[in-house]
DNA sequence: ATGTCGAAATCGTTTCGA
């Protein structure tokens, strides 16, 4: 089974490169942000008629998570609303769409669009920090139900310096504070490890590329899309990449999709290559 | 050297967010 991740920054305007990865790749699922788009004019008609079962939480401009599955959806959930604490259910049913979960082949798939940050100490810097405490205490709920649990999408942090083209120059930076690494490795801390890491130790694995600066032609890039799976999943897992040629698009994507292939259902015929390793956060 | 995108409103040019 493979599960991808990719942010598209507008399922519109990057529709039929969607389409075009799909039908190469073949995942079984695949997760978008930035979608973009309030759910009334998410293009879903034009990904059923490929066969896909879509489900999709949009807002106007900005934000916005999707899933797109092969497999049927099931249960599925619009940001935190369900596991949240009732003091905190205010603060992810505002107007912010960064969330969508459901159930796929048994496995609780979770969408994640990470808030930006802009620089450190702005105000939504501080939101971003807020946002993922508020995340914490949602995986300390949704840890009670017992599922397989995939987490995976944009968390714009880098959580190690080898997640960065320029560690001299951007460590301690945004996307790369002590806070908002701190905040995620405590996220992680509940038996989530990075699929990626168990196949790949080295740097100069990149994930997003800024438009500006020249940063794809110069490989100035950044390793910030994540797929974390729990223990179960990962001793299934059978390899992670990430799938740069498609930033090299005509009008491409500022990222690259994530995938990761799962022995799953689990074929116990199979065994599953991996390094003896594990990183744990 | 933030050098580019995508979306929307202030509309065919500027703004905001990333």
């Amino acid at each position: 089974m493979q599960i991808a991740t990719w942010n598209v920054n507008s399922v519109r305007t990057r529709l039929q490169q969607i389409k075009d990865w799909l039908e190469e790749v073949e995942p079984d699922i695949l997760c978008i942000q930035e979608t973009k788009v309030q759910d009334s004019l998410f293009p879903k008609d034009k990904l059923e008629e490929s066969g896909f079962n879509v489900c999709f939480h949009g807002q106007k401009s900005y934000n916005g998570v999707a899933l797109i599955s092969r497999h049927p959806l099931t249960d599925v959930r619009y940001g935190m609303d369900g596991e949240l604490p009732n003091d905190l259910k205010a603060f992810e049913l505002g107007e912010q769409k960064r969330i969508i979960s459901a159930l796929v082949n048994d496995i609780r798939i979770v969408n994640l669009y990470v808030p930006n940050g802009s620089a450190l100490g702005s105000e939504k810097y501080q939101y971003k920090i807020e946002w993922l405490h508020c995340l914490h205490r949602y995986f300390k709920a949704l840890e009670k139900r017992e599922e397989p649990l995939c987490l995976l999408g944009d968390f714009n942090i880098a959580l190690e310096d080898v997640d960065i083209h320029n560690p001299d120059r951007l460590s301690g930076g945004i996307m790369a504070s002590e806070a908002e690494r701190n905040a995620l490795k405590k996220i992680l801390s509940e038996n989530l490890h990075d699929a990626f890491r168990l196949f790949e130790q080295g740097t100069n694995h990149w994930s997003w590329w800024d438009y500006r600066s020249g940063a794809w032609d110069r490989d100035r890039g950044w390793r910030i899309d994540h797929i974390y799976l729990s223990e179960d999943l990962l001793q299934n897992a059978r390899g992670c990449y990430i799938d740069k040629k498609v930033r090299g698009n005509v009008q491409p994507s500022d990222h690259a999709p994530v995938v990761v292939d799962l022995n799953w259902p689990p074929d116990e015929n199979i065994e599953t290559e991996q390094n003896d390793e594990i990183f744990t956060y």
